[in-house]
DNA sequence: CCGCCGAAGTGTTACGTATAACGTCGAGGT
DNA sequence: ACCTCGACGTTATACGTAACACTTCGGCGG
C-alpha cells in the first residue's frame, strides 16, 4: 500500500546527508564517525549532524563492515537457552555489548541438546570474536579452525588456546555447600552429578570429595544423570531405594537435578529437609519456586556474560583481558536441616 | 604466535578462488551462487567448487549484503529469554531460519523486563524483517517507523498493520481448563491473572469468563500479579486469606503464577489438590518440577517460533503467509482434583 | 615578498559480491 | 554462405562507507 507519490522511501545514505548539508560525503563520515575530533569545524559539523537527523540517516552496517573488515558482532556459544543460566549469561553479554555498539548472536542449537551444525556455516553474521561455554564442547573443534579471538566461560584455565577465560569460583561454592552440611551434622552423602563431563562439573566433584575427605568420617556415593528433572528424580530414587544406611543429604550439581531429588524424596515418603537435606547449584528461579525453597549456590550468571564480553572487547582492543574468578555465594534456604539422628 | 612465513592467513575471496580455478570472479559467483543453473558448464563448475573447497572459501556476508540490500537476518522481539516460553520460541525460529540460511538476532532486553532501547540502534545487523511478540508491546512503536515486514506472535489478529499473524488458540486452552474444573465439580474460582495487559492475557480472561458464565452457577474473582513466583504467591495468599467462602480452584494465566499459587496454598496449610486445585498455562519445565505436577495447557512454543519464521520467509518471497491458530492441549496432572465438598 | 604551516575540506579509492550487458564460438537451418 | 541462436564466459559496475592523499587558503615569521 505504498503511495506512488512516494515510490520508495529509500534509506538515505551518507551522500544524501552530504548533499543536504552542502558538504562532501567524506566530511559526513568524518563528522559522524566521531573519531578525528577537530578535523572539521564545529559549525560545519553541526550542520552535518542536523542534516543527518533531519533525514533520519542510519549508517549501512553492511557497507561499514565491508570497509572496516570488522562487524562488531560476537558469537555466544551455549548449550541451550532453555536453561535459565545461559539465558542470563546471554542477557549479561548482550547488555554490555549494546553499550559498546556490539551485537551478540547465538549459536543455534535447535534441539536444545547441543550444537547441530558448523557455527560458521550457520551463524549468518561475520564475527569479530567468540564467547563459548565449556559446556558446548562439541562446538570447540569447529571453532579451532577459525582463528578468531576466543573467550572461554567456565573452562579449564590451563588450556592456553583461548585468548581469555572467565571462570566462576565453583570449587569455593561446593566447599561452602559441604561445609554447611557437615556443620549441620551430616555424614552420609549422595552426590547427584551431571552426566556430562565438562570442566565445571569435574571441579564440583573434585571440591566435594576434597572437602568431605577433610572431614574424615564422611562417606559419599555418586550417581549421574542428565540435566533434567525427570532423569534426576529417577537416578535419585534408585540411589535412595538402596538397602542399608541411607544418605541424609543429597548434593546436586544443579538446581534442576535438585528438583528431581526433591521429587524422588517425596515419592519415597521422605520429608525434605527433616529426613533428607537437598542442595542445588545455580540459584535459578526454580530454586524459590519449589517448596521448601532450595539451599543452593548463587552463580552470577549475568556477570559471567558481562565479563565474557568485557574480555572479548579487551582482546579486540589489544588490551589484556582481566582474569580472575567470579565469587559465588551459598544461599541457605529451607531444603537443608540437621540430619534425623542429630535432632533426636 | 603467528609465524612470519605465513603472515596473515587472510580469508580467501571469490577472486582468489577464480584465480585458482582459472576463471573470472563472475564465474565463481555464478557457480557458487547456485542460481542460474546451466549457466556454467559442469566441468568448469566442478573446477570452481574444488578450488573453493581447497582454499576454504567463505563468502563475505558484509559484501553480499551490501550488494543485495538484504541481510538474511530477522529480528525476534520478545520480553525476556529467561522466560522459558520465549527461549523455546527463539529455538524454533532459529532452527527453521538455519534451514533457510537465515539468522535470528534478538532484541536485547538486559533487565528482563522489556526492551530498553530503540531496536534499530541496538540491533547491530541490518534486518530483513521482524518477528515480534505482542508481549513486547513497548517496542512496537519503534518498529512502526521502519517499514519492515512484520510478523506478530500471539496478538490481536484484527490489527491489520502487520504482514502476518501467528496465534495460539489460547481461548480454546482456557475453555479446556475451565471445562475440566467444572467437570470435577468446582464452582468457586480465583483467576490469578497477569498484571501486564496484552492480547494473549485478555483472551484468557475473556474465555474464562465466558466459559464460567455458561455454567450459570459459577463465581470467579480476579487478582493480578507480575509474572513472577514471589509476586504470584503474595497475590494468591492475600486473595485466599479472605474471610467467607474460599475458592476451591485457582486458574493461573501462567505456570509461574501457578507455582506462586502452590506456595501460597502451602503457607496457608491448604493441600493441593485435595483442598485446592491449581492450574497453570504454558507447560514449562517448571510444571513437572513441582510437586504435585501442574495441570496446565501445553503451548507449542517451538512451533510458534517456526511458524513465525515461516510466515516471515513467505512474506519476503512475496508468497501469502499461512494463517490459522496453533492448537493447544490440556495436560491433566496432579494439581487438580474434585473440590472437598464433592469428595465427602 | 617568499615560503611554509596548520586548518578545513574534497577527491578518490578499495573493501567483496552479484548481476546486467556484452563477447565469442560453433552448430544448424535455409 | 549467411544469419541466428544458444551455450558458456568475461568485463564492468554499483552497493555505502572510511580513510588516505591531496588541495585550497589565510596567516605569519624571516
Amino acid at each position: 500500500m505504498t503511495s506512488p507519490q512516494q515510490p520508495v522511501p529509500a534509506r538515505p545514505t551518507s551522500r544524501d546527508v552530504a548533499r543536504a548539508a552542502g558538504v562532501s560525503q567524506a566530511t559526513v563520515s568524518l563528522v559522524l564517525g566521531g573519531k578525528w575530533p577537530g578535523r572539521v569545524s564545529e559549525v560545519t559539523a553541526q550542520r552535518v549532524r542536523e542534516a543527518a537527523a533531519e533525514l533520519g540517516y542510519r549508517p549501512n552496517l553492511a557497507a561499514r563492515s565491508l570497509r572496516l573488515g570488522r562487524t562488531r558482532t560476537a558469537l555466544l556459544v551455549v548449550p541451550a537457552l532453555t536453561n535459565e543460566f545461559f539465558a542470563r549469561v546471554y542477557a549479561g553479554a548482550a547488555a554490555l555489548a549494546a553499550e559498546h555498539d556490539f551485537g551478540v548472536v547465538l549459536y543455534p542449537s535447535p534441539d536444545g541438546t547441543g550444537p547441530a551444525r558448523d557455527p560458521f556455516d550457520s551463524a549468518r553474521a561475520a564475527l569479530d570474536g567468540v564467547i563459548a561455554s565449556s559446556m558446548a564442547a562439541d562446538a570447540l573443534d569447529a571453532l579451532h579452525g577459525a582463528d578468531l579471538p576466543l573467550v572461554m566461560l567456565d573452562s579449564d584455565a590451563s588450556d592456553t588456546g583461548p585468548a581469555a577465560h572467565v571462570n566462576l569460583d565453583i570449587a569455593d561454592g561446593m566447599r561452602q555447600v559441604t561445609d554447611h552440611l557437615l556443620g549441620l551434622g551430616h555424614r552420609r552423602f549422595l552426590h547427584l552429578a551431571s552426566a556430562v563431563d565438562t570442566w565445571t562439573f569435574a571441579v564440583r566433584a573434585e571440591a566435594l570429595h576434597e572437602a568431605l575427605g577433610a572431614a574424615g568420617d564422611a562417606t559419599v556415593r555418586t550417581v549421574r544423570a542428565p540435566l533434567d528433572v525427570g532423569a534426576g528424580r529417577e537416578a535419585a530414587e534408585q540411589a535412595l531405594a538402596v538397602t542399608g544406611e541411607r544418605p541424609t543429604a543429597i548434593i546436586c550439581d544443579d538446581d534442576i537435578l535438585a528438583a528431581g531429588a526433591c521429587k524422588a524424596a517425596r515419592r519415597l515418603g521422605l520429608r525434605v529437609p527433616d529426613e533428607l537435606s537437598v542442595t542445588g547449584f545455580d540459584d535459578l528461579a526454580l530454586a524459590t519456586a519449589l517448596e521448601p525453597e532450595l539451599t543452593t549456590v548463587r552463580l552470577p550468571a549475568e556477570q559471567v556474560g558481562e565479563r565474557g564480553m568485557e574480555a572479548l572487547l579487551a582482546v579486540l582492543d589489544g588490551r589484556p583481558a582481566e582474569q580472575g574468578g567470579l565469587p559465588v555465594e551459598l544461599v541457605v534456604r529451607g531444603s537443608t536441616a540437621p540430619p534425623p539422628a542429630a535432632r533426636a
